[in-house]
DNA sequence: CACACTATAAACATGA
DNA sequence: CTCATGTTTATAGTGT
């Protein structure tokens, strides 16, 4: 799967012309922290982001010092750094590894670049040093670099000769590395471990692409390993900064802000940015280490200046340059989206909408320690999708296409996970993790919203203010929300119309002038608990431990999943919360709601006793005050519809 | 491989 | 007849 999604990636990225497919799952990754970024909270952004920005382009810097001295290592388009640059170092290690790389560097190369690899050790060594110096002076200069970035100004602080060759702007993104080929490269590199990679969430089969661990993912910099402390591992050139690893990335970014500052000061202390809860972090590794001594130990023994850390460093660098690259070329799209919907650039942050406020902040606080994991799967994966088709040539299912050969259920199911909409007075307030801080990607590109037909008009529904909408209001309501519901009208129109009608959740109340739809929450917390409780009809899958699949309800899942655990524990965490409402069904949405026991204590569901006489036809902003007839109808006499059908498929959904 | 879930397509019904 | 709205069935892709 890997294999496929990667080539797949690679070859959008290739044909694209944006770019925007490149970006895939890292490329998502690096969006919603945009998005979140820009979202909510503007500090966070400028602090985290920018720091680890600012950090990996230190190591950057020292990385290409290093590798301009490599003759045989010039950096070029990222495709042919895969092939060449990787390989090479690859080579050396894993010969086993039948990797495409291989071919490049043949034998011969690889005597040479031994060779190179020992004088750079040297060279690095002295860089170290250097590196340190400059980097003060990058550091600012980075910094504007950024700014100006974000503003759209610069695709690229390309500074290095060899980095002229890369695509610069128009470079396949990440395409040339797609995370999953990234991943792969690790794994080649390091030897198989690919766990570091693994942790960042690029499980994910399916979906593709894969997430990107992407930024943080990629996270790691590693560049920097060094240590004072060891000597040894010279291999990095940059000794001055600390590699993130990616743990320290995947859960957040204080701590890995945090070890640098402290690697850089006090590495002696015992805290090492390669060092943490008692595993080494370097790449692949994670080798166990009792105490802080033995660490250094195990680094200096196994993370010596050779061939094989030589390589690391390099595929780290690769990885941040890619990284980088792709943030630069997401920034500016972001920023051209901004501005042509008239938004102001700047302000992403202060999202118009408090709704994306909301969701920003959630992220926000998600995303730091869950965000990595998350990302890989989700829909983030999707992250195909970011390419925003602008051309939307065609199908709906293209959209998917992009990226994704086809999707089917999978797509669906991951978004679903991790829907958690939010009902608010008009404004949709997603809660998707993923949503939430693209909502307004969704809404301005021309890409798919991994969500199922059924979450998203549930969603519709719920951001309504009567809870009930008409067929032709939820039409507008996609088509509002979702840039891709703006075209195959016919398609997804009438797939919406399938799930309404087949979703036992979905409850149509007449009225005089029309009929309206409306969540049956019962319904919905009933197949959620059924799942939960593994009733037996329903139940089907109730993979023990976390895994409910599609039983355990998509939010909970994806709440999970995205925590990926290390927030099980943290109660405070918005993750949790997020679980936990998930568990109950969509309680914001009803006041009534709100003890829902875990064991499904029937939320009180307001069967639809208001309907609005007033169809609207227009979608918009309609807020409905209509006049409410109660139309009695009790959403239960109508339950004819298939339990089944309707029920299951509407959590994952 | 079987099953479940979705998406998609399409036939068909009904009412305006 | 056309169109919008619903319902239902069939099929295919994907994940578990």
């Amino acid at each position: 799967m890997m294999q496929e999604s990667a080539t797949e990636t690679i070859s959008n990225s290739s044909m694209s012309q944006n770019g925007m497919s490149t970006l895939s799952s890292s490329q998502l990754e690096a969006g919603s922290r945009d998005g979140r970024s820009s979202a909510g909270d503007t500090s966070s952004e400028v602090s985290t982001v920018e720091l680890l920005h600012l950090q990996q382009q230190q190591a950057l810097q020292a990385a290409r010092q290093l590798l301009l001295q490599q003759p045989g290592s010039g950096l070029k388009s990222p495709k042919s750094q895969d092939k060449q640059l990787w390989t090479s170092p690859y080579a050396h290690t894993h010969a086993r590894t039948p990797q495409t790389a291989h071919h490049l560097l043949s034998a011969v190369n690889s005597s040479q670049q031994q060779q190179q690899q020992q004088q750079q050790q040297l060279a690095a060594q002295q860089l170290v040093f250097q590196q340190q110096l400059l980097q003060m002076q990058q550091l600012q200069q980075q910094q504007h670099l950024l700014n100006m970035q974000r503003q759209g100004l610069l695709s690229l602080p390309g500074p290095a000769p060899g980095q002229a060759a890369l695509p610069g702007q128009t470079l396949p993104p990440p395409g040339g590395l797609s995370p999953a080929e990234l991943q792969q490269l690790w794994k080649d590199v390091t030897g198989g471990g690919g766990h570091a990679i693994e942790d960042n969430g690029i499980k994910h089969s399916s979906s593709g692409t894969g997430t990107g661990t992407g930024v943080g993912g990629g996270g790691g910099l590693d560049l920097s390993t060094n240590n004072s402390s060891s000597t040894t591992s010279s291999s990095n050139p940059a000794k001055a900064s600390p590699p993130i690893t990616h743990h320290s990335i995947t859960n957040g970014q204080s701590p890995a802000l945090n070890h640098r500052r402290d690697s850089l000061h006090e590495e002696g202390g015992g805290t090492h940015p390669l060092y943490g809860h008692g595993v080494c972090k370097w790449p692949g590794c994670e080798t166990m280490c009792e105490d802080f001594g033995q660490f250094l130990k195990h680094l200096n023994s196994e993370h010596a200046l050779d061939d094989r850390s030589t390589a690391q460093c390099r595929v780290q660098m690769q990885v941040v340059q890619q990284l980088e690259i792709q943030l630069s070329k997401e920034r500016e799209r972001l920023q051209a989206m901004m501005t042509h919907l008239h938004m102001r650039p700047s302000e992403p942050k202060s999202s118009p909408k408090p709704l994306n406020l909301v969701s920003s902040v959630t992220m926000s606080k998600n995303l730091p320690s869950a965000s990595p994991p998350n990302l890989p799967q989700t829909p983030t994966t999707p992250t195909a999708p970011i390419t925003p088709m602008a051309a939307m040539p065609q199908v709906p299912s293209v959209l998917g296409g992009a990226n994704v050969p086809s999707m089917g259920a999978m797509r669906r199911r991951h978004s679903d996970k991790y829907s958690m909409p939010l009902s608010s007075g008009g404004d949709t307030v997603f809660i998707f993790p993923e949503i939430a801080p693209n909502y307004e990607f969704y809404k301005n590109a021309d890409v798919r919203p991994p969500f199922t037909y059924a979450t998203l008009i549930r969603q519709a529904i719920m951001d309504s203010a009567d809870m009930q909408l008409t067929l032709n209001e939820i039409y507008s309501w996609f088509t509002r929300t979702f840039a891709y519901f703006r075209r195959n009208a016919a398609t997804w129109k009438n797939a919406v119309r399938h799930n309404l009608s087949l979703h036992k959740c979905f409850v149509r109340v007449e009225n005089v002038k029309g009929a309206v739809w409306t969540v049956d929450e019962m319904e919905y917390q009933k197949r959620r608990s059924q799942k939960i409780t593994g009733s037996p009809s329903l139940v089907k899958n109730l993979p023990s431990s976390l895994g409910y699949g599609t039983a355990l309800n998509a939010s909970l899942q994806a709440a999970l999943a995205e925590t990926s655990l290390p927030l099980l524990g943290t109660p405070g965490l918005m993750s949790s919360a997020s679980a936990h409402e998930e568990l109950n069904g969509s309680l914001d949405h009803l006041d009534t709601n709100g003890h829902s026991s875990p064991g499904y204590s029937p939320p009180v569901h307001m069967p639809p006793v208001h309907v609005k006489e007033e169809p609207l036809n227009m979608d918009d902003d309609d807020c409905p005050m209509s006049l409410v007839t109660t139309a009695n109808h009790s959403p239960e006499l109508e339950d004819d519809r298939e339990l089944e059908e309707g029920n299951l498929s509407e959590d994952l959904e």
